[in-house]
DNA sequence: CCCAAAGTGGTACCTAGGTACCTGTTTATC
DNA sequence: GATAAACAGGTACCTAGGTACCACTTTGGG
């Protein structure tokens, strides 16, 4: 892609917000950019390890859900949902072992594409990227040791508020990230099924923690949130 | 340490047999353990994140668990079991938000430890140690990820017979790793409980597929652990 | 060597959460 | 705008797995 390009500023004011990206000079960019390809992903298509191992990824807007399935049951469990400014994968990038992990676009996604090798390229012609990477793996390291124990040590209940309470905005009280997701995927979120979310959410709106309209869950009483997620909740 | 000590050589093959350290000379070898001390855990001793946030560790001998835990319930889920050559934390060293995780010896556990700012000094004078962390963490994190999705995605049978198979050795067909462990620290590795262990131990053997003397489990029947693994065992 | 106390494993009972079935709601087609 | 098809959510029923209780086995102190 050229600098001529409508959408370039845009494109570079999404990878100076990405935290994979935060020590990087403009120049290096600008010469990041140059290679890149813009791509659209419809709501719900979806890629596994393989289609993506030889192409790295950058999303500039909508959101990606990276989930791990049983074909045998149909369950899934999303480990992680990505939004602007988030990469992928980092795994392939580091060729590590194939993965079966799969990506899918829960709205209309934007992303920048680069050919793998070349992204390799480009990071060992910047140092300072090493040390970028390793935080950025340590960071979703300690994520992945709570989601890895999250489900033996606290129940549905308990997870499914603690969700909500991570993607609530400390200042508009919004719920951001998971806002607007059917039942299904927010069941995918905290490892279960979306029945036993749909009776939660029941629960929830009975003791005045939340409310639903049109898909979209409001907060009420972030206190009741808070006890429940705390396990102080006596029901 | 000064390389006169009585278990320096065994000591510097501890080092050299890590995969942390795999990419590193004989003299930054010498040059690291000469800063380290030797340290001996009991079995059953644990330290919490806050104890060993400033001091980076070398396990030489023995296994160490790395585990979460609800302290209301009880109930433990183990992540990893460390032995000879791993290393810890290596989260600390990344100088990530403190992330509460406990360590406990499953035996007597032999380590060699050394400040945590000269372990960083020391990766900073080998930058060739920037590729070898990410690669640990990359593994790390594909083990983590199949950790965080098994729970929801299998049952406590299937993920105790992959356990299983997981520890075979190829050649002895002898458990490696998790053998002589009472139930407890087996449910907890696979995020269930003792008693749930207990049974599926019972029905393994009614099936011929595993045999149990001593505390230590043999495996008698590798095909039928295949199968209930691969969720193709109907029972 | 005896006894207490801690450690380990087995199992009956019960409940959290999963399955299956249903109703209502939105989107696409002619 | 009518109808089908896909999508979303609610809930009765049932089972996998957790709790609680017991019995046996090992360890340590006098």
């Amino acid at each position: 892609m050229t600098s001529d390009h409508n959408d370039y500023p845009r494109y570079i004011q999404a990878l100076q917000q990405s935290s994979f990206l935060k020590d990087s000079k403009a120049e290096a960019l600008d010469q990041l950019l140059s290679q890149m390809t813009a791509e659209q992903w419809r709501a719900k298509t979806f890629r596994n390890s393989m289609d993506v191992a030889t192409t790295f990824h950058f999303i500039v807007s909508g959101r990606l859900k990276v989930y791990k399935s049983n074909p045998d049951t149909g369950r899934e469990h999303t480990v992680f949902v990505l939004s602007k400014g988030d990469v992928f994968d980092v795994l392939s990038l580091l060729d590590t072992e194939p993965n079966d992990v799969y990506w899918e676009a829960l709205d209309t996604l934007e992303v920048l594409k680069i050919p793998m090798d070349q992204m390799r390229l480009w990071i060992n012609e910047y140092p300072v990227m090493h040390k970028a990477i390793i935080s950025y793996l340590g960071e979703r390291m300690q994520q992945l040791m709570n989601i890895a124990t999250d489900v033996t040590l606290h129940s549905t209940l308990v997870r499914l508020a603690a969700l909500l309470l991570k993607n609530i905005n400390g200042e508009t009280r919004k719920l951001e990230l998971i806002n607007n997701l059917p039942n299904d995927e927010i069941a995918g979120l905290i490892g279960t099924t979306r029945s036993v979310v749909s009776r939660h959410i029941q629960e929830l709106k009975r003791v005045g923690a939340i409310s639903v309209s049109r898909r979209k869950i409001n907060v009420k009483n972030l206190e009741v949130l808070l006890a429940i997620a705390e396990e102080k909740h006596l029901p």
